[in-house]
DNA sequence: AATTTATATAAGTTAATTCTTATATAAGGA
DNA sequence: TCCTTATATAAGAATTAACTTATATAAATT
């Protein structure tokens, strides 16, 4: 799922697309306006979006309203705190020892 | 630059290069051999990482070695934080809008 | 019932990505 | 110096991604 998650969020589009939706709920059609870009290509998108699940839908009539799912950052934010972890316990001796070298090297 | 580094964590390659450097330094070679591909494909890999802030290189006679960019993983904890943050105002706001409709509709 | 509105899906095109193999470069060791 | 090791770069092939236009569907409006 991380990778559906990243690969959603490697797009700038669909990161468009989400900091619009954290002004609120819009439609296709909202979320379309303001892009350059025909709307199949941003039904596409919301659909990666929605397959990643960064964002819910409802059905609302022929409307199809879009949120953010908070959900759907949980698994990033647990992969990017592991790296953090696995950091901080292997490299406070190498960023010494790198330091050291430096110093070793004057000019 | 978060478009580079997003970019660059796309790929599930790159990923687990940068989850074996979580564990220390480690030169091209040593990078690549665990994965069942040619060693340009994982040079390739690292000038992306590179180009991202992601890692460093410093230069030890014909060797590489590579190591996480400390900076590159703070900048993406902030951006994620941030979009985090997003999905949470969001998330309330609609959790109060629609708490307010409940209320103006009583059963 | 016919038309319009909101969205989805299909098919095709172009461009970007990710590999490959072949070759270049530069430091280390015989 | 010659050979080897470590890595980078170039060029090309295969795959995937991101668009396009055309069309389908289903609810809302007239």
């Amino acid at each position: 799922m991380i990778n559906a998650a990243l690969h959603a969020l490697s797009d700038p589009t669909r990161r468009a697309i989400l900091a619009r939706l954290a002004l609120g709920e819009a439609t296709v059609g909202d979320l379309a306006q303001p892009f350059a870009m025909s709307q199949p290509a941003i039904s596409q998108h919301l659909k990666v979006l929605e397959g990643a699940g960064l964002i819910l839908r409802r059905v609302e009539g022929t409307k199809r309203p879009c949120r953010l799912a908070p959900q759907g950052l949980a698994d990033l934010e647990d992969w990017l705190a592991q790296l953090r972890r696995a950091f901080e316990t292997n490299y406070a001796r190498l960023d010494d020892l790198l330091t050291e070298l430096d110093k070793e090297t004057p000019k």
